[in-house]
DNA sequence: CAGTGTGAACCTTTTCACAGCA
DNA sequence: TGCTGTGAAAAGGTTCACACTG
């Protein structure tokens, strides 16, 4: 059963990092995991560990710890991933390509069943045993694969375009690779990852970093706003 | 100046999202731009808008709006981005090569110095005008083309070597692609993007959204903890 | 008077610290 | 005794609402 009250965003996030971390465990052979141990692995508090797993309930033993496998099932219903989900990916340029190829998805719950390019050259390709398709046939393939969950790898010119043919074959939720901003009707969640703008932010850290050392080297600190 | 006080890391990330927008409004003419709008083209509240900008200043003016091109130098000041950042790639992979081929990275002030491989296979290999180089080579290229930004885009099993490489060559920032938890002595700043993480988490809310309109069908809203 | 700049309220997330249980 | 589970405190981030100004 789902809980009616949902599990904070951020919780959602670690879940899935608890997630790899207890299948290499359980591959390993650990059968108990301390939440400090799981913190560790994940990078993480303990603290955030437990808190983050009594959201699941109680499936801890105290004095001894969390029973691995166990753990592994729960949040993997919580998280939705007893079965694979099918994803559609548009834009099969070298973005697109990477994702598809992606182990990662596959070990992790997903699978590509769609792809599909607005390129006609693209079209009749193959990546693994998935072949392109054009754009223009995404809704019969999202109904026929029952695609829930759909991918966009386009440039950022093509990528509202591409939002629009996902919802318009009945897909609720996007993840958007493309550097844009996109609207979509009420209902449809879209999530976005923008990979500059992670490289931007450690950027910024990096030139703080920079005028540290440089203070550090004999320079007064400036006090001033501007 | 560099402010002494950090921006907030959320803020960052929307400046960058700003920055954007920003950019393409130059490129069409504009010359003042109100909170309002900003917010609207990047999709957030002007509020938010408005508050992230106070960061930096106060580079408004009443009644009007923000200079479009002074807030971009601004922006750019604050981020680090008035010159380019040389960057290195670790893992030439499919992930390695999107990467390398993102044009996003160079207009938004990134520029891929050097890309270097573990397989012999690789090396050798052009993309764009980089040529790939063995992992071995990588302290004397970062020290070359003056890196301090590193991108792992290995494997899994592969990216704390990668990490460490990048460590040992020098760089203290790194962004890690490979779904890998890594470590690194302090001092060094390691961000990470987990694909398969980004779309757990639509699948968790995309299950959610089932079991609503299910429960709307006509079945009893549960409302018990387990 | 349109639209910025910003305290204050509010909400979310993290951290702390320890009671309670195996 | 060791480690979970969780209230309570602290920190971080967002939203509100309005004084202020060009």
């Amino acid at each position: 059963m789902v809980r009616d009250r949902p599990i904070p965003e951020a919780t959602v996030a670690r879940l899935s990092l608890y997630l790899r971390v207890l299948i290499d465990l359980v591959a390993a052979g650990a059968v108990t995991i301390s939440s400090e141990s799981l913190a560790e692995g994940a990078g993480v508090t303990s603290a955030k560990v437990r808190k983050d797993l009594s959201f699941l309930g109680s499936y801890g033993t105290r004095g001894k710890g969390y029973d691995v496998a166990y753990l592994v099932h729960q949040i993997q219903r919580e998280l939705g991933l007893t079965q694979p989900w099918p994803i559609a990916i548009v834009g099969v340029g070298n973005l697109g390509q990477a994702l598809a190829n992606f182990r990662g998805f596959g070990e992790r719950g997903f699978r590509v069943a769609v792809l599909v390019d607005a390129d006609p050259q693209k079209v009749g390709g193959r990546i693994g045993d998935v072949e392109v398709r054009p754009v223009g046939e995404l809704a019969p393939l999202v109904a026929e694969h029952r695609v829930a969950i759909g991918v966009i790898a386009t440039p950022a010119r093509a990528a509202q375009e591409a939002a629009d043919a996902l919802v318009g074959a009945g897909i609720r939720s996007i993840l958007n690779f493309a550097p844009a901003v996109l609207t979509a009707e009420p209902g449809v969640t879209i999530r976005k990852v923008d990979l500059a703008i992670e490289l931007q932010i450690l950027a910024y850290y990096e030139q703080r970093k920079a005028v540290v050392r440089e203070v550090r080297r004999g320079r007064p600190a400036t006090t001033s706003r501007s």
